[in-house]
DNA sequence: CCTAAGTCAAGAGCGGCGCTCATATATGGG
DNA sequence: CCCATATATGAGCGCCGCTCTTGACTTAGG
């Protein structure tokens, strides 16, 4: 068992090099190509290796496009955050997260879809993913537990909660809100999965035809959003 | 210019039966693969023909996506007119029409994928498509629009529509859903997003170690969303 | 300093893919 | 019946992921 500093060998530094240039190139040319036509051996021939080679760094196609979607998670994450960090109340710190990560979305697109989108062909997401994968989403759960904790939280409006949704929602709570009414905790699931929702409509270009501006019906989204979750700017002063 | 009637000539004949036994055994290996994996070769090889005789049939792989992409729009516009078609209410047939959607989803995951997930592949929907495609949506609409002329929506509630919002949504209303309020038509909109992103993070497993019981959730998004809509179900008898 | 161990890149090769093309074979209409 | 035409075939091209052998190079130890 070896010392094991930040203080590298040769080999291993060249190493460490080399496998940050094709994970580089990697997801340069995913930016101009889908994460299913995205081939080692484009990778290798542009940056002037043999193909074989790439399996001494990565041991298969997969574990490569499993690096470029940790690096694609934590990109989005520390976008998330970043926009997070900052806002005098809850509703606009809300509010830059979410245009963070659409804006995200927007700027990488197929990097969006590696991991918002369907699962990649044959591609079952590995453990190492769920900690950069769920960055995001501590943020919104964050920001929700900060404004519950501030008061700024209205309760939950609509028809009362069932039971069984009670029941199915308390672990979350537990983890991640606790304390946060379990009726807010529930808006928080379905708003998570709406906030989504719009935006891969708008990214896979469902929306084409139909609405013409997606950032006007996306700033709506998000202001309706914010009211079911008791977060509505209305409330800032009270 | 011959006569185009429904009786073919042997020619034609067989040349349709071969095409539906195409698709069919297509479709049959979509339920085992997923659409990226799914190779024209591979379907020819069951059928016992060449691969290259494939291409009498359909110009390319592509092609056969489309017409299994159109197949299963169908299906499932199929399955979600039929679910509106009865119920005591508009509360009632919206319910039934989400779980029918649910239901097909989850029944057929690879194709749902290849409906509602990312882009396949340098594949473009095709003009062909997007009639099947708005089957779902037209259903969703006409439910909300013969809600609304029966007097059972209530007005939107919750914050004001903005103008640019109004605007952004007016074309829609008046192709769609003419005389509904605009705020009304607005939260059709997110409704439309929530419901697909909804039925998309669990198909695609985006609740898995996070929701057990994805159901639960489902059938509470189905009542908060209904009840944004102003389709609450405690509003059946003034 | 020289050798043995460890590491790495290269190239050939396997089977599979989409797709094309020249060629052979049925088959149906005149 | 005969021939144009629709259909089926198999070889082949250039991709792909992946494996394995081979040879070269770096590193560490005697």
């Amino acid at each position: 068992m070896e010392a094991k500093g930040v203080v590298q060998n040769a080999r291993q530094r060249v190493r460490a090099a080399v496998s940050a240039d094709i994970v580089a190139e990697a997801r340069r040319q995913l930016a101009e190509v889908d994460a299913g036509a995205l081939s080692l051996r484009s990778v290798a021939r542009e940056l002037g290796m043999a193909s074989s080679a790439m399996y001494r760094y990565f041991a298969s196609r997969d574990e490569l496009l499993t690096a470029l979607i940790i690096e694609a998670y934590d990109s989005l994450g520390e976008v998330a955050e970043t926009a997070a960090a900052n806002g005098a109340s809850g509703f606009v710190r809300w509010r830059a997260v979410c245009r963070a990560v659409r804006q995200w979305a927007l700027d990488h697109p197929h990097e969006y879809v590696l991991l918002y989108g369907s699962p990649v062909p044959g591609h079952q997401a590995p453990e190492v993913t769920l900690a950069p994968a769920s960055r995001v989403t501590l943020v919104l759960a964050g920001l929700l537990l900060a404004a519950y904790r501030s008061g700024e939280l209205d309760p939950p409006a609509g028809p009362p909660l069932p039971r069984s949704v009670a029941t199915e929602v308390r672990p979350v709570a537990q983890i991640a809100l606790p304390g946060v009414p379990l009726g807010t905790v529930a808006q928080g699931l379905l708003v998570w999965t709406q906030l989504f929702g719009q935006i891969s409509f708008e990214v896979f270009g469902r929306f084409d035809g139909i609405v013409e501006h997606a950032d006007v019906l996306f700033e709506h989204a998000v202001t309706i959003m914010a009211h079911q979750l008791g977060l509505g700017p209305t409330r800032t002063r009270p």
